[in-house]
DNA sequence: AGGCGAAACGGACTGTGGTCCGCTTTCATT
DNA sequence: AATGAAAGCGGACCACAGTCCGTTTCGCCT
C-alpha cells in the first residue's frame, strides 16, 4: 500500500539533498561565470560557493564540461520552447519557408550569443544528443512540409552544419564577414537546396 | 659584409638545436601515439622520449594541443599537395564537378582517419587559419569554374561544413548513417546548390 | 520511533598541463 | 680562436581537473 506508485511517477527518485546540491551548484557556476568568465572558472570555486564538497560537482556533472553543459541545457530548452510554442514566423503558424528562415536567424544568434559556453562544454556538448536530434528533426520536418525530395535527414544535418560555432567563428571573427552577411549566404543556400 | 644577407634567405635564423630538437619531439610524439593511442599521450613522455626538458615542448609548440596541430599539419600538407598536383580527379585536370565531388570524397576520408587527432588538436586546429584557408578557397575556384553565382565564399565555406569532424561523428557513429549515404548526400547537396 | 540499506557527501590525494628562471648552447663578429 | 649576447634549455614548481573511500544523510519499512 504504497502513497506513490513509482512507476507512475516520471521522476526516478531524485534524492532531495541531491536535487538540492544540483540546483546550489547551477546557481554558484552561472553567478561566478558572470563575475569572472568562463575561462577562469574552477571547479573548487563553484564547490565553495555552493557549500559543498568538490567531489558533488563531479557526481552530479561527471565533469567540468558536463557542468558547462547542464548550464547551457537550460537556454537551449528555453530555445527549444520558443521554437514549439513560441510566436511565428519561428514558432508554428508561419508558412515553412519563413519558418526556416527565422530558424536559421534565431539559432545563429543564439550560438553567437552563447558561443564561449559552448566552446567550454567542449564535445560534451557536442555529444548531447537530444539537442542535436531536436534541431535536425525540426529542419527536416520543415524540409518534407516545403515537399523537398531526397535524403532529408542528410540534407537537414548539412543545413544545420554551417551555424555550428567553429564555423561562424571562421566566417565572422576570423574572415571578416558580418552576422547579416552570413545570415543572407545561409538563407541563399537554404533556397538553392529547397 | 655579410656571407648572408638575412633578408635574403627565407629561414629567420632558426638555430640548429631549435630545429633538431622540434623534429626529436614529433617523431617522439607520433612513435608514442602509434603504441599508446592518442589519448594517453602525456607531455612528459613525449619529453622523456626525446631526450629533452619538458618546458622546450611548450617552447616549440606552446601546449599539448599544438603539438597534436604539429603532427596533424604534417599530413594536411600531404593531402594539400595531392590537390595541387595530385592525380586527376583530385588534382587538376578534371571537369570542375567531377573534381568538387572527388574533394569531398577525399576530404571525407581524410577527417574520418585524422579523426582523433583532430579532436586532440582541439581548438587549436580550428584556428589554423591556412588550411580553413586553403580548403574554402579551393571550393570557392571550383564553383567559379562551375559559372555559381552569389556569395561563392560563403558558399564555400557552407559546402565544407558538413564534412567536419564533429558533423561526421554525429551522422556516421551516433546517427547510423554508412560513410556512403554520408558522401552521397553530400554530393546532392552540390548538385542541388550548383 | 527507530533501524537499515542505499545513495550521496566531502575533502585529501593524484596525475598532468603549463610556467618560470637560472644555466647552457649557438653563432656572428673580430 | 676568443668573446659576448641572444636564443634555447631543463626540470623543479604550481594550479586545477578528476578520483577514492570513510563518513553522513536520506527515506522507506516495520
Amino acid at each position: 500500500m504504497s502513497k506513490n506508485l513509482p512507476l507512475l511517477t516520471a521522476a526516478p527518485a531524485v534524492r532531495a539533498d541531491a536535487a538540492r546540491n544540483r540546483e546550489a551548484l547551477l546557481r554558484a557556476a552561472a553567478e561566478l561565470i558572470e563575475r569572472c568568465g568562463v575561462d577562469d572558472l574552477t571547479t573548487d570555486a563553484v564547490a565553495a560557493r555552493a557549500g559543498v564538497g568538490k567531489g558533488t560537482v563531479f557526481r552530479r556533472f561527471g565533469s567540468r564540461e558536463g557542468l558547462m553543459a547542464s548550464l547551457l541545457n537550460h537556454r537551449e530548452e528555453e530555445w527549444q520552447a520558443s521554437v514549439i510554442s513560441g510566436p511565428a514566423p519561428l514558432g508554428p503558424g508561419a508558412p515553412p519557408m519563413e519558418r526556416l528562415l527565422a530558424f536559421g536567424a534565431s539559432r545563429l544568434r543564439h550560438h553567437r550569443e552563447q558561443a564561449t559556453l559552448i566552446e567550454a562544454a567542449g564535445s560534451t556538448w557536442g555529444e548531447n544528443y537530444a539537442v542535436l536530434g531536436f534541431v535536425s528533426l525540426h529542419v527536416r520536418m520543415l524540409l518534407a512540409q516545403l515537399g523537398v525530395q531526397g535524403d532529408l535527414a542528410y540534407l537537414a544535418t548539412a543545413l544545420v552544419a554551417p551555424l555550428g560555432v567553429p564555423v561562424l567563428r571562421q566566417q565572422i571573427d576570423h574572415g571578416g564577414m558580418s552576422e547579416e552577411q552570413v545570415l543572407a549566404g545561409w538563407a541563399d543556400l537554404v533556397r538553392r537546396v529547397v
